[in-house]
DNA sequence: AAGGTTACTTACATAGATGTCAATAGCAAA
DNA sequence: TTTGCTATTGACATCTATGTAAGTAACCTT
């Protein structure tokens, strides 16, 4: 009766579903990432991905660390490239606020935190912990890039989910926030060089 | 065979309903405000909010437009006692922070975004407009808080709802989001203070 | 080729949220 | 008191998302 679809590995048919729930989740938003609509985009059925993810919850928190990952990664490539000379510190805050806007992650971040879904965000702040920390040891003595970050990401986040209405109110270009974020890090940024030509 | 409860007017049975979303809106979240929910903590069924909001979406709506003049209105009034000489800029740092934070308007206002309900956020940017607009006419001139008034916002939201968990990863100070945000608006009121005195 | 593993499907079950409608009854006005 | 308005309710209907269970069939191993 049923005609079985060509058997993907689990491997491959987890990818496909997030590459899915990824595309859905930057359409439509967070509220399109169903079961549903996720194994219809891929041509399975709703029961398929519950065998692949175990349940709704566990699909929300695989997209979570793919899209965690993948975008720390980006960034961190950036931050080393910015390290020796290569690139703009604009480069960094616009992969961030990308992130956080056209990736989706802020949207996701955001979804887990309303549905009470809370510890599917660890994989974010892990992916985020780890970047960080990566960051560090390259660093100069006595001297982080935590606050940075903090302030990146709030503004960034911030920036995804209602910047754009914001600056509409306010009469002001949709990339005021970018700029303003570019300003800080910047200023930051030398500051810490200037103290590292200091020490050094 | 039902025992009708008193009768309350439109009025009343809107306050009523609207001060338990609130209360449900910041106890556990944007997914607890249901129609169910609502009304039974006010001791009513949900179709008698049906009646009195129309809809679903009427109620969010409402509750949308009441947190966000609530909130304004004390934004604005602490500006204002600001440009009297009276508190600091951390008292409004501090009050962006709660409206977004312990006041839930953060919480709505993504949960608007996130669930294609974007109309019902007209009433949170209508707000701030109106705030910021009345602010403009009691500002020196060529100086408007446009630009603060983004970056303010846009950090609250974004401390709002990921700021507990960056910080925690980042091994900083639940508040330094708060701080961050002091120290820039503060810079940027004094610049303000020193172009008007000279000017003047 | 035979058999086992498991990806995959269909069918069913459940729970929660939203919405409709007719009926009831509180309250004010006449 | 009577009458009209409407706040309020209970019962019902629908829709969507999630989850369960058992059967089917694709692919790998032997």
């Amino acid at each position: 009766m049923s005609i079985a679809k060509r058997r993907l590995s689990p491997e491959q048919s987890r990818t496909a579903a997030l590459a899915a729930a990824r595309e859905l989740l930057i359409e439509t938003g967070p509220q399109a990432v169903t079961l549903k609509a996720v194994s219809g985009r891929i041509g399975r059925t709703h029961a398929n991905l519950l065998h692949h993810f175990g349940s709704a919850s566990g699909l929300q928190k695989a997209l979570a660390e793919y899209l965690a990952q993948s975008i720390c990664q980006m960034i961190g490539a950036a931050v080393i490239r910015l390290r020796n000379g290569e690139g703009t510190p604009r480069d960094i805050v616009d992969m961030a606020f990308d992130a956080f806007d056209r990736e989706g992650a802020g949207a996701l971040a955001c979804w887990m935190l309303l549905s009470g879904n809370e510890d599917a965000l660890d994989p974010i702040v892990e992916a985020i912990h780890q970047l960080v920390d990566e960051l560090a040891e390259h660093a100069p003595e006595g001297r982080t890039l935590h606050e940075d970050t903090l302030s990146l990401c709030t503004m960034a986040l911030g920036d995804a989910l209602m910047g754009a209405q914001l600056a509409g109110a306010l009469g002001l270009d949709r990339d005021t926030g970018r700029a303003i974020a570019e300003k800080q890090l910047t200023a930051s940024l030398l500051s810490w060089q200037e103290a590292a030509a200091t020490a050094g």
